[in-house]
RNA sequence: UGGGGUGUAGCCAAGCGGUAAGGCACGGGACUUUGACUCCCGCAUUCCCAGGUUCGAAUCCUGGCACCCCAGCCA
């Protein structure tokens, strides 16, 4: 995302576009959009389709991308998800400048066509209950058989349609049918229903309707009213093409735009149907919707996801029609490609192992310089507190150490970052369970700032926090929310939903200028990983940590091997 | 044994009749005051399978096979 003329690479879409644009089609205009139904949170797969929409747009001389609310079931959408999904958008680093629309917009204009079909003999108002339907629609096998009603007259028609509007009827007492092929061997295009009556009060047109246009009639019309060139959805809709294309053809509209479908985002080691992290979150297995191990915008964001990194993702995993599942690596390694270039680092020690240094002064303190960035000196520095009482972590200690480990160890020799050398000289282990609970320490006073006058030479770097310092805080560590890659395949989703999958350490220690760190702030803790103050469990002067990712850990390789 | 799609490496993915890009992962090495970053090197004689057309096929033709989606008054 540093290259801002980077051409972004060529997918299927990308290239039907570019061969319009060639032969003028839309008069050489681009106009996408994205259209959420404002029922849920948006997840990564909405924002693969939310950078190809509006990346489309962008990267085309005068091409628009709206936002437009898909707002046609009430019972099941709210402004508290309008709200959410403009935030996750303008976050994500989109603008859909002044072209904000709603489905329910068209109410009116839809209505009016609904009308005009039914003049022309193309719907019909139909009395089969839902289970008659069912019936009457046949199998994916056996042709459909036509509804006693489909030849009711216009006049009928109208009557009863009207009559619908007014609310005279009860819900599924009667309902808007498109007058198609009941033999087709699509079954869309089976007399699919295109109005039914809903006695619900709607997020933005409250009780003005009773009776609520169906998805397949409202997008196509939708798109056209708003002069879409290229509407561009999931694989899902490919069978109902032929019904978007049937609609408009049917009707006056300003345009026919040309419906696109690709492949929706699967992750491993994690779920994306709004249905099953709906389940996540009523039934507590996450925290809420931005709980940060959910694959929602709000979770990746309240982890420390960045837009650039979210970008970056959905441009490297390709656009295509094929049924795939991403590694969570490839993810992760945006994260850490963004992050490395931009994330200060800082010392924090998770897990305290207290060292003494017996030979430094006591009640001493003296402050080290340390940069910021180690490849980025524009990046600044800061002082921290060095004295005699350190912490270190306890993964960096062994007392007996397997071979390749340059840590800290009985009789060994290690950096502290930008500090000294210190040497182990003795363990101090707890009685009762042998556990170590304090080292014994020397350190090399010619050693300041880490290296040494005569040239000798340490493998190991530790990072550290000068105990008497120490901004005592809360740090999280998060794993992969399933034990298996395809939680999707499993007979029983939440049976393999990783136990594990949160670990709050109440006791890390952390350089004292972590305690200023804002909410949203990002920061390698050096050898750990990457971490963001949390913006919600945060207070003034105790920011508590989030951790977005771990650095690439090749020791763990080793480790594993040694074993 | 209805219709619509998709098959290129462990995971993604370019390729569109001229002799298999790239990324992630993985393995090896260099550098290193983060076992990080960075940098080198390696990683498909073969594109789901079988035939065919062609001087030449991942690309064209024929026939199989596998997987995904569709029977809401959801989107």
């Amino acid at each position: 995302m540093t290259e801002t003329d980077k051409i972004p690479p060529p997918n299927f879409i990308r290239n039907i576009i570019r061969e319009d644009l060639k032969q003028n089609k839309n008069n050489g205009s681009v106009h996408t959009r994205f259209p959420p139904e404002p029922n849920g949170y948006l997840h990564v797969g909405h924002a693969k389709s939310i950078c190809l929409n509006f990346g489309i747009a962008a990267e085309n001389k005068g091409g628009l991308c709206n936002l437009r609310f898909d707002d046609t079931n009430p019972e099941k959408e709210d402004v508290e998800y309008t709200k959410a999904i403009m935030a996750d958008v303008r976050w994500l680093g989109f603008d859909w400048e002044d072209r904000l629309y709603y489905a329910s917009d068209y109410f009116e204009q839809l209505y009016d066509y609904a009308v005009q079909l039914i003049k022309d003999g193309k719907a019909y108002i139909d009395s089969l209950s839902a289970e008659q339907m069912r019936e009457y629609r046949g199998t994916l096998t056996k042709p459909g058989r036509e509804s006693p009603d489909r030849n009711r007259s216009v006049e009928e028609n109208l009557d009863l349609f009207r009559r619908m509007r007014a609310g005279e009827f009860d819900e599924g007492e009667y309902l808007v049918r498109a007058k198609i092929d009941m033999t087709s061997p699509n079954i869309n295009m089976r007399d699919p229903a295109i109005y039914r009556i809903k006695k619900a009060n709607h997020h933005r047109t409250g009780d003005r309707w009773c009776i609520y246009p169906m998805y397949d009639y409202t997008h196509c019309i939708s798109d056209a009213l708003e002069g879409i060139t290229h509407s561009i959805c999931t694989l899902e809709f490919e069978d109902h093409r032929p019904l978007y294309d049937w609609c408009l053809d049917q009707l006056p509209v300003p345009c026919h735009p040309q419906q696109i479908e690709f492949a929706r985002l699967n992750l491993n080691y994690t779920v994306m149907s709004k249905r099953k992290l709906n389940e996540l979150v009523n039934e507590g297995y996450v925290t809420g919707w931005d709980d940060p191990r959910m694959p929602t915008i709000v979770g990746m964001r309240r982890r420390g996801y960045t837009p650039a990194a979210i970008r970056d993702f959905c441009e490297r995993i390709g656009v295509t029609k094929n049924d795939t599942v991403i590694d969570m690596s490839v993810l992760e390694n945006s994260v850490r490609e963004d992050l490395d270039e931009t994330a200060r680092r800082v010392m924090a020690v998770l897990r305290p192992l207290r060292v003494v240094i017996t030979n430094y002064p006591e009640n001493s303190t003296e402050e080290l310089d340390a940069p910021y960035h180690p490849n980025k000196p524009e990046m600044g520095s800061r002082r921290v507190p060095f004295s005699r009482v350190i912490y270190i972590e306890q993964d960096d200690f062994m007392e007996n150490p397997p071979k390749k480990f340059f840590r800290l160890s009985p009789g060994a020799e290690v950096r502290l970052r930008y500090a000294y050398f210190i040497k182990c000289e003795e363990v101090i282990k707890d009685k009762q369970t042998g556990a170590v609970i304090e080292l014994r320490c020397s350190y090399d006073p010619q050693t300041k700032g880490g290296n040494a006058p005569d040239g000798r030479k340490v493998k190991g770097t530790l990072h550290w926090v000068s105990a008497d310092h120490a901004f005592k805080s809360e740090v999280r560590l998060f794993d992969r929310l399933f034990t298996v890659p395809v939680p999707d395949g499993e007979g029983d989703w939440k049976s393999v939903i990783n136990p594990g999958s949160v670990e709050v350490l109440k006791d890390a220690c952390l350089e004292p200028g972590l305690a200023g760190a804002k909410p949203e702030e990002r920061f390698q803790f050096e050898r750990l990983g990457y971490f963001c103050a949390d913006h919600k469990d945060s207070t003034q002067g105790k920011p508590v940590f989030n951790r977005t990712v771990t650095l690439r850990d090749s020791w763990a390789k080793v480790d594993k091997q040694v074993k």
